[in-house]
Parts: C-alpha cells; structure tokens; sequence
RNA sequence: GGUCGAAUGGCCGAGUGGCUAGGCAAAGCUCUGCAAAAGCUUCUACAGCGGUUCGAAUCCGCUUUCGACCUCCA
C-alpha cells in the first residue's frame, strides 16, 4: 500500500507524509476574515482541508486541527496604512466591530455546519490573542530582525535574509522585493517609516479612526497582517507542527512573512509541509470583491443570483470541489454545477440501493482492487476526482447486484458496504439531504401509495396507476419500479 | 513590467512517456403495460508548429490564447 504524500508547496514536491509526532498530527489552515458574507470561493479551503482532516483521522493520526478567525488586522490598503478593516465596516453599520465579527464568524460556521465540515479542534481569534502577538513581536525585536519606527514596528526584511531564504515559498526573488519592484507605478504612502519597501507590519500605531486598538510597548495601536498566524499556531501547536493550509493568494505575502516571523522568533520552521488549494473562477477569473464577480453562499443555496440558472444544494457545492483536484482551479459553470447534481444523486441513492441488497451463495465478485484504488488515489496528493471515479465503478457494481445482473458473496457485500459509505461518508464528508424530509411517516405513508399503485396496476387500471404517479412526480416523488418492488426518491 | 502556471472529447474534469479515468449530455438496445430508474453499447479528445524517442496528451523549444501572484483576498 503506498503511503500518503501530498505536495508541499515550500519544496514544491509531492513528497511522503510523516508527522513529528506520530500519531498526532497538528494542522493550521487560514481561515476567513470576517468583515462579510462568505462567497462561493470561501466554500473551497473548508472543503478540501476538511478531506484532508478526515482522512488523516481515518488513518488513524490524532488530529489538532486549528483554523483561525481574523477579526483585526487586515488593513483596507495596501503599504500598513488604513483603516482596520472591520473597524471601518463597522462604523459603516454603526455596530461595536465585535458584533460584527460575530455575525460574520457566526455566518461563516452556517456554511461550514451546510457543507457538513468537521469542526476546528481549535477557532482561536486574533482578536483574543493580543498578548501573544505583542510577546512574539517583542522576541523578534530582541532577535534583531525588526525595529521600532514611530510607534509602529516593522520586520526587517533585507536583514533577515542575509541569513535566511525570504521568498523561497513563494517564489518572490528578495532582492527585487527589496529594490520595491513593482511598486513603482503605485503610491505607497507611510513608506517613510518603513527603512525598506519589502519591509511589513508587525505592529502598527493607531490613529483615534481606529476603532480596535491595544496598548503595547510601542505604541496603542493593533498587530500587523502576519503576526497573528504566527502567535497563534505557536501557542496551540508548538513551534514547529505538521501541515499549514491555505488558498493559493495567501502564498505571498502572508505565509511567506509567517515563515520569516517564525524564523525570527525562534529559528524554527513552522510548518513542515504547506498545503495550498486553488481558487474557483468564474468565466475563468478569480472571484473576488473587487471584481464584483462574487456570488455568495446564501445567493448560491437559494439561486437569487444573475449567475446562477438555479438554487444548488450544499452537498451539491460540496460534490462539485471535490471532483477537481484540490491544486487546479475550478471554473463556475451552470451546466458543471448541475453535472455535480445529478452526480451526486447517483453517488447517493447507490448507498440506499446498497443496503437493500441480499447477497448470495455464488457470488465471485471482489473489491479489493477497488478498495485499493481509493487509497492509492487519496494516498497521491488527495486526488479526490480519481477517488470519485472509483466510487463510480462501485455505483455501477451495485447497481448490477441489485439488478440481478451479478451476485456478491455476505463477505464482499459487508466489505463492498464497509468501502463505499466510508469513503463516501466518512472520507469524503458527503450527506444525504433531507430535501423535504425522508421520514416514518413519510415512509409509510409512501409504501401505502405505492400499494395502491401497484394494485390497481395488477387490475391493469394504468389510468390510476399513471395518475398516482403522476400526481406524485408532480409533488416531488420519484417512483421507481425496480426487480425486487417499487422504490420512491424525492426530488 | 517581473514571477509562476494553464490550454484535454458537446460540457465539467483526471491522467507526466506505451495499458489512453469518471461524471453530465447525446444516440441505440435490454427491462417495463407505458414510463422512470437501472444495465449494456456507441461517441476516443488532448491549442498550433517543430524537436527528442521504437513510441508523446505526457519530455524539450517556439508561437498563440488565458489565468494567478507581485495589494486585502479562500
């Protein structure tokens, strides 16, 4: 069997998975800033990490898995300089920033909750974390890698990669950082208390606009854009743990500075492995607030949107990120979305169909093959859409037992049910939706309709037969006549 | 402008040198009172031009088109 491996994007290979722990595991993922709704391309990071969470405790790793929630810090410029930017937001709707933050944090976990992601072991909030992030800023100052300047501080970034690679994760070649390339054409402004253009925010002083601000040794002010990743997964996760995540756009600058400030602090790598996702695109651009392309989760589950032809369902959502791989971009598209729909019904009603099925004597049907490719696809860099293709091979095999077209041993049947319902439910993280609600009374009252139907059937009185069925399909009941009698899905 | 990446059948999307996924859509057949569901079958693609190789979607070069990052961003 082999073993799992994912790519790391600081080396840029696809390489062996071992924690420093074993069996622990510590994994921090980025998580959103909450100064909004969350949009369609929120859904992915929870989604691809929350395989990855999955996975590893299928494998059997205990698991920390921390995900932040940023409450301050982000600035609404570039260059450190501006406004919080959920302090301005929430002058803007005359609320305290930390009501707003909570709505925001609170409409994040609904999609979370919808998406049926596994909760974080750890939410820490910047915002609760100040101390930490003023005692880090302290030790890297003490360190000699960054300065005081007019109350604020900043990382020195020219001094610290004398003697270390800044920019390697990222690609960026620090000299031309440091020369300010590409800042030429923009106006940078309080570049005057930054020694160097290449030179970020630890800790800036606040002018009376800023809402959110604390007392430091250097000023009242708030902590830089970086700082509070770093503070945080050292305190819940050591100096070094195993897997940092992330969305791709976070590469440069934010997790490139959080190695730097961890080197810095303690000389330490912090993460062993970088994980980072793709965005989802819409007409092949990133969607993005200021491209005012965003759909957002609400708009998206209920279809009130230009964009959209139609409502999709969370496991729809779900179903559609998951049949890419994780590394490549996803582009939004009607048609995809509703392929995936109908998609992950078949996916679906299979582990109904599944557990209906009686085995038999003579059954010669294996899956260890099978059982075996949904490892090795997961095992290579979580290649979910190759993990898909073979829980669709095994759609196809349950279909043809129920069928009757082949038969299955009681061995291989438990084992075909143990397989397909972990991967699909365990792994994977898929639901089944109660779209109006599978339920006993439903049920029964389901079986007697279909009873009626099939009696009046038996008379060979198909005009009340098609009616019931027809009067049902238009209420949303699927009837279908299978070998072993009539089944009903709802649509 | 710099750095990096992408281009796969009607659509989405895997696949890094030979065995050429999967889903959706379409067509035919089986089953069915008729349907639906399900099964079987068919549709065989890799942007263009060169090169390497016995053999290339896969490696190399060039061209075209597109994107990401360089600024808050999942």
């Amino acid at each position: 069997m082999k073993s799992f491996k994912i790519y790391d994007t600081y080396t840029k290979n696809v390489t062996p998975f071992s924690p420093l722990n074993h069996p622990f595991v510590g994994i921090y993922i980025c998580g959103p800033t909450v100064y909004g709704h969350p949009h369609l391309g929120h859904a992915r990071g929870p989604v691809v990490f929350d395989v990855l969470h999955r996975y590893l405790k299928h494998l059997g790793y205990k698991v920390r898995f921390v995900r932040n929630v940023t409450d301050v810090g982000h600035l609404v410029n570039d260059a450190d300089e501006g406004e919080d930017k959920i302090a301005r937001k929430a002058r803007v709707e005359q609320v305290e920033p930390m009501e707003l933050a909570q709505f925001y944090t609170d409409s994040y976990h609904h999609m979370l909750d919808a998406l049926n992601v596994l909760p974080a072991s750890i939410e820490p909030r910047a915002s609760g974390h100040i101390i930490e992030q003023i005692e880090m800023i302290q030790t890297i100052i003490d360190n000699g890698f960054a300065y005081e300047s007019n109350g604020s501080v900043y990382f020195d970034v020219p001094g610290y990669s004398k003697t270390h690679d800044y920019g390697k994760l990222s690609g960026r070649v620090v000299e031309e950082l440091i020369a300010g390339a590409g800042n030429e054409a923009r106006e940078l402004e309080g570049q005057d208390e930054k020694r160097n253009p290449a030179d970020f925010a630890l800790w800036k002083k606040a002018g009376p606009e800023h809402i959110m601000q604390w007392n430091s040794p250097w000023s009242r002010g708030f902590p830089g854009w970086h700082i509070e990743c770093s503070a945080m997964s050292r305190k819940y996760l050591g100096e070094t743990f195993d897997i940092h995540g992330g969305g791709m756009d976070l590469l440069f600058p934010h997790h490139e500075s959080e190695i730097a400030q961890s080197m810095a602090c303690s000389s330490h790598q912090p993460a062993r492995y970088w994980m980072h996702h793709n965005m989802i695109t819409v007409n092949g651009q990133k969607m993005a607030k200021s491209l005012n392309n965003g759909i957002s989760i609400d708009e998206f589950f209920t279809g009130k949107h230009p964009l959209l032809e139609k409502a999709y369902s969370p496991m729809t959502l779900k179903f559609f990120i998951l049949q890419a791989h994780y590394r490549g971009t996803l582009d939004f598209s009607n048609s995809a979305l509703q392929a995936s729909e109908k998609g992950f019904n078949r996916l679906i009603t299979a582990s109904q169909t599944l557990s209906n099925i009686k085995p038999s004597q003579d059954g010669k049907i294996s899956i260890d093959s099978l059982r075996q490719a949904c490892y090795d696809a997961l095992n290579e860099d979580m290649n979910t859409p190759i993990l898909i293709a073979n829980l669709f091979e095994m759609v196809t095999l349950i279909n043809q037992i129920a069928s009757g077209q082949t038969a299955i041993s009681e061995a291989a049947l438990e084992e075909l049910k143990s397989v397909y319902n972990t991967f699909v439910f365990d792994v994977l993280g898929l639901a089944f939706e109660e779209k109006s609600g599978h339920n006993d009374r439903i049920d029964g009252l389901m079986q007697l309709l279909i009873d009626m139907r099939n009696e009046a059937k038996a008379q060979k009185n198909y005009a009340l037969s098609d009616s019931i069925r027809q009067k049902l399909a238009e209420l949303g009941f699927e009837i279908k006549d299978g070998k072993e009698g009539t089944t009903y899905s709802i649509l």
